[in-house]
DNA sequence: ATAATTATCTATCGATCACTAGAAAAATTT
DNA sequence: AAATTTTTCTAGTGATCGATAGATAATTAT
């Protein structure tokens, strides 16, 4: 996972694999099947690792805002974290590569817009639940606060720190167009 | 360039650019030297003929906010624009490479820092003119409106259309901390 | 027209790509 | 302990990577 996330799919080869892994070509392709199922794998082990406990303990939040917030603040720890890779592993992955690997981009892709979903879902919530007025068109904030967070990635890759995005969020969260009301278990102001 | 821009550094190969271009390797080696030195040329070539247009003419604004309207708005159309590949060439280009090809990453990096700084340039003279309020962190913004960039950028591979990232620009823009002063030369709202 | 130069070709270089057949070693089962 | 199964290895597959030597064709200079 590591070499992916920092090389990702096309700068790692099968070598660079095994050589890390402690074992030979043969040993990876009996337990993963090839190059392309192993990524896959590894992909999915990053959600449920990294996405997916994000995403989750921010659905919690009593509030859409809150929700943005707990995201954006975990988001900008995590793509910081000095113990794994810079960035997130599917937000700015694979955007470009060969002709022969597009079935990996587009997989990649499709998890993006996943994310975006779950987030506009959570708008239309609070358009019902009167936090949004219902004139704000879910679907535009969702792909602003997406932006936000590949944005966040790049500049993590590009060696930003935790609170150079921080920052970024705070920002982010200024162009909240509804009423900033507090989450649940919200996490304190940077 | 369109290669390259399309399928990355890594993902486009000799032999791809010499049957699109019609002529055989060492025709492009006697021509361009290295596929390296090939790339770098193209990358000037792209900021000459796209990113340095759209940055001349948003700084030709008279405040600071519009340059970054003008600026935002041009990557709008200029990422989704049909005639060439989606995105941007150096927003979210050389992410993640294998290691043998990190200093093309380096530079592309690079290109980003100086884009950057532009902003962060801009944005000071914004305090000092007294647009903008001498507290806020001028870095903190530009980092926030390269974010939106980048990410537009992401949003723009995976198939956003014009009108998409204009929504997130207009969203982008209502996070601006100061005076919405016009240009002397705006674009009309969408 | 001939000579010199430039440009492009064919054919290939060694290295590396993802991947695998078949043998050897380790673990498990009887 | 012997037989079977599973795992991992050595050693290599053909394909493609970026890049090049040497021959040929096209152009320019004399």
């Amino acid at each position: 996972m590591e070499l992916f996330w920092r090389h990702g799919y096309e700068g790692t080869s099968i070598a660079d694999l095994t050589t890390a892994m402690g074992f030979t070509p043969p040993t990876l392709y009996a337990a993963f099947g090839s190059k392309e199922d192993l990524y896959r794998e590894v992909i999915q082990f990053f959600l449920l690792r990294s996405e997916r406990r994000r995403m989750e303990a921010a659905l919690e939040q009593s509030s859409a805002y809150a929700m943005l917030r707990s995201y954006l603040y975990a988001a900008a720890e995590n793509f910081t974290d000095p113990h794994t890779p810079a960035g997130c592993m599917v937000a700015t992955a694979a955007l470009q590569c060969a002709t022969e690997n597009q079935p990996i981009a587009q997989e990649v892709a499709r998890i993006r817009q996943q994310m975006l979903l779950a987030f506009v879902e959570r708008l239309n919530e609070a358009k019902t639940s009167g936090e949004l007025p219902t004139t704000i068109d879910a679907l535009a904030l969702a792909n602003f606060y997406t932006a936000i967070v590949q944005g966040m990635s790049v500049q993590a890759i590009d060696g930003a720190n935790t609170n150079d995005l921080i920052a970024v969020v705070d920002l982010a969260l200024s162009a909240w167009p509804g009423e900033k009301s507090e989450g649940k278990s919200q996490k304190s102001e940077a």
